[in-house]
DNA sequence: GAATTGTGAGCGCTCACAATT
DNA sequence: GAATTGTGAGCGCTCACAATT
C-alpha cells in the first residue's frame, strides 16, 4: 500500500529505486552494475542493464558524490601549445566532463621546465586529485609522467606520438596519418615533395616523420627534402625559406602541422607564389588556422575535442577501478585521423 | 553526551551543522545566510558569516544540488574568435564554474548567421540552462540577446564595448584603453600613427577608435592615418600593407587587436623594416601571439580568464536572486586594463 | 499581519555490514 | 570458504511548513 506522498516537490525523475523494482533487485545491486563493479552475477547484470536502458536512467551525480567517500577531481596540466589546440582540447574535456559531475582543475605550466611542471604536478596533488589528462606537448614530459606516478595518481597522455606501456593514452596513428597525407601527395603527382619536421622533444615529430618516408618508399622517382621545424608559424617561416631556396623548388610542401603549414602559405605568397597553383601546401592537426587562412589548408584532421573527451573517459574508468581494487593495464586508444581536402592542393604545374 | 558515530567513514569536513552549533542558530538559517537570500535579521547574519569564516566552512556542492530542486546549468555559446580568446575565456569559465558545482553547456555557433545563432539559443533552451554567458562577438548579437530575453534565461555578455541597459555584462573600458595606448605612443614621441580599426559588428571597435581621436586632441601636431580591419590576421596584412604604402611612412601602428598587430610586423619584417627600430606596434587584448611573436608585443591587457569568471559569478548571482523572486538590474561591471610594455615599442628614430 | 527562525523529512545515492547462495 | 545479494543508515543540504517574535 502506498502512503501518502510528502508535500515535497515532486521529481518525475527515474531514480536508483525504480531501476530496482523493474529489475527486481536492491537498490545495491542496481549501483553495482552501474558502477561496473565486480562480483555480479552475469544474469543479474544483463538484467538491470535491460531495466537501465527501459528507463533511460541517468544516475544522479549530486547524490552519487554526496553518498560516495570521495569526489572526482580531474587535473589538467596545460602548458602553451597552439591556442587551437588548447581551445578545441578544453571543449572536449569540458563537453565530457561536465556531464559526468566530475569537478576539473585546470593547471597552467611552462613546457620543458622541469622546476615548473614538478610545481604544477605537485598543486594538482596537493588539491587531491583523482587523475590528471596530459594535453601535448606535456603528455611526453618524463619529469611530469614521473612524479605523478610516484603519486599514485592516474593519468592519461594525449596526443602522444608512440603507446607507451607505463602511460595510457589516446591518440591519432600519426604514422599512417603521415603516410596517407604523403600517398595523397604522391598522387596528386608531385615527385620533389618538401617536409618540415615537428618539434623532436614530441614523438609524434619522429613518426610523422616516418610516415612520411615510408609513402616516398613506394615512389622510387620522387625526391624529398626534410627540414627541422617546431611547430611555430615563425619556425615555419624559416623552414619555408629553405625549401623554397632550393636550385630545384619542390612543388608541394607538408608541414607536420598547420601553424607551419600556416607559415609556408606566407612565405609563398611573399614570393609571388600561387598556391596552390605553384606550390602545394599541406598541414597536419586541423587547427581553427587552417580554415581562416585563404587558400583554406588540405590538412589531418585528428578529432582533438573527441580525444580530450575519450582521455576523461578513460580516467574515469581506471579511477573507478583503482578505487574496485583492480590495477588496470595502461591502454593505448586510438582514434580514427581523416585527411581533409582544401584548397591549398593539386597537381604540380606541367614544367 | 556525543553517541558513537556511525561506522561510516567518517569526514572530518565542516558542514552547516558546524557553522549553525557556532553561531547559535539552526542549519536552516545558516542555509539562508549562505545562499543570501531575504528576511534574515541583519545581526543574525553577521553572526553566521562570523562562523562562517571562524570554521572556514564551504558548502558541500553536491548536498546543494541534491536537495535543492534545481541544478545550476549554465550555458556558453562561443563562435570562432580568435583561439587564443577562445582558451584564455575557457580557463576562466573552467576555473569559476569548477569551484561552484555549475554545469557547464558549451555551444558552437557561426557567428553572424541569425539561423545559427536562434538554433544555438534554442539548444541551451532545450538543455534547460539557467543562465548563459556570451564571450565576444555574439555578446553583441541581437538575435541572441533577444532569443534569450524572449525565453526569460539570465545572461552576461562579456567584452562588449559598451554597457546596455538591457543586458549585464563585464568587460573593460575600451575606450579609456585605447586613449591610455595612444598616449603612450604620443609619449615616447610618435607623431605619424597608424590605426587598424576592429571589425564594425563589435561596439568595442568604435570605442577604440574613440579613444584613440581623443588622446590625439591633446597632440595638435600629430599625424593619425585610420583605416579598417576586422580583427582577423589578413585583414591587419591588407591594412598593414595600406599604411606602410603612404608617402609619408606612419612610425608607429596601433592595431586593434594582437591577431592585427601581428600581421603588421609580419608586413614591416617583409618589407625591410626592423620592428621598432623602424616601426613601433602595439596591439590590443594580450592573446598568447603577442608573446609568441618576435618581437613581443607591447599591447594593453584585457584579463580574459578573470573576465569569464566575474561574467560566471555574476550570472550565479543573478540566478540566485531571481530563485528567490527579485528581478535585478541589469550591471555593468568594468575590470581595470593594463598596458604592458614588451619589445615592439620605443621612440621614433631621429628623422 | 509581516518578518524571522526552527522543525522534520527527504533529495538519490553508496557505505559497512549481514545474509544468502 | 567465496561469490552474490540485500539491509539500514547516513552523506549535507533545502524543502514546505509551523512556530515564534
Amino acid at each position: 500500500m502506498q502512503m501518502n506522498r510528502s508535500t515535497r516537490r515532486t521529481r518525475n525523475v527515474i531514480t536508483i529505486n525504480d531501476v530496482a523494482r523493474l529489475a527486481g533487485v536492491s537498490p545495491m545491486t542496481v549501483s553495482r552494475v552501474v558502477n561496473d563493479e565486480k562480483n555480479v552475477r552475469e544474469s543479474t547484470r544483463e538484467a538491470v542493464l535491460l531495466a537501465v536502458r527501459e528507463l533511460n536512467y541517468v544516475p544522479n551525480l549530486a547524490a552519487r558524490n554526496l553518498a560516495s567517500a570521495e569526489h572526482v577531481r580531474i587535473g589538467v596540466i596545460y602548458s602553451n601549445p597552439s591556442a587551437a589546440y588548447l581551445s578545441e582540447f578544453l571543449v572536449g574535456v569540458l563537453d565530457e566532463s561536465a556531464g559526468k559531475g566530475a569537478e576539473l582543475l585546470l593547471v597552467k605550466c611552462e613546457a620543458s621546465n622541469p622546476d615548473a611542471e614538478r610545481i604544477s604536478v605537485q598543486r594538482l596533488i596537493d588539491s587531491a586529485v583523482t587523475g590528471v589528462v596530459l594535453p601535448p606537448p606535456l603528455s611526453e614530459s618524463d619529469t611530469v609522467r614521473e612524479a605523478l606516478q610516484a603519486a599514485g595518481i592516474a593519468t592519461v597522455g594525449v596526443a602522444t606520438g608512440r603507446f607507451r606501456s607505463d602511460l595510457s593514452c589516446v591518440r591519432v596513428d600519426d604514422r599512417a596519418a603521415a603516410e596517407d597525407m604523403t600517398r595523397y601527395l604522391l598522387d596528386l603527382g608531385h615527385r620533389r615533395i618538401g617536409f618540415i619536421k615537428g618539434h623532436p622533444n614530441q614523438t609524434a615529430s619522429a613518426e610523422r616523420l616516418t610516415g612520411f618516408r615510408a609513402a616516398l618508399r613506394h615512389a622510387p622517382d620522387a625526391k624529398a627534402e626534410v627540414v627541422q621545424g617546431y611547430f611555430t608559424f615563425p619556425s615555419g617561416l624559416e623552414a619555408a625559406e629553405r625549401l623554397l631556396d632550393a636550385e630545384v623548388r619542390p612543388t608541394a610542401i607538408f608541414a607536420s602541422n598547420d601553424d607551419m603549414a600556416a607559415a609556408v602559405v606566407s612565405v609563398a605568397h611573399r614570393r609571388g607564389l600561387d598556391v596552390p597553383r605553384d606550390l602545394t601546401v599541406v598541414g597536419f592537426d586541423d587547427t581553427s588556422i587552417s580554415t581562416t587562412l585563404w587558400p583554406a589548408l588540405t590538412t589531418v584532421r585528428q578529432p582533438v575535442s573527441a580525444m580530450a573527451a575519450a582521455a576523461i573517459d578513460l580516467l574515469l574508468r581506471e579511477t573507478r577501478a583503482a578505487k574496485d581494487g583492480r590495477t588496470p593495464e595502461p591502454t593505448d586508444v586510438i582514434v580514427p585521423h581523416t585527411l581533409v581536402e582544401r584548397q591549398s592542393s593539386s597537381p604540380p604545374r606541367p614544367a
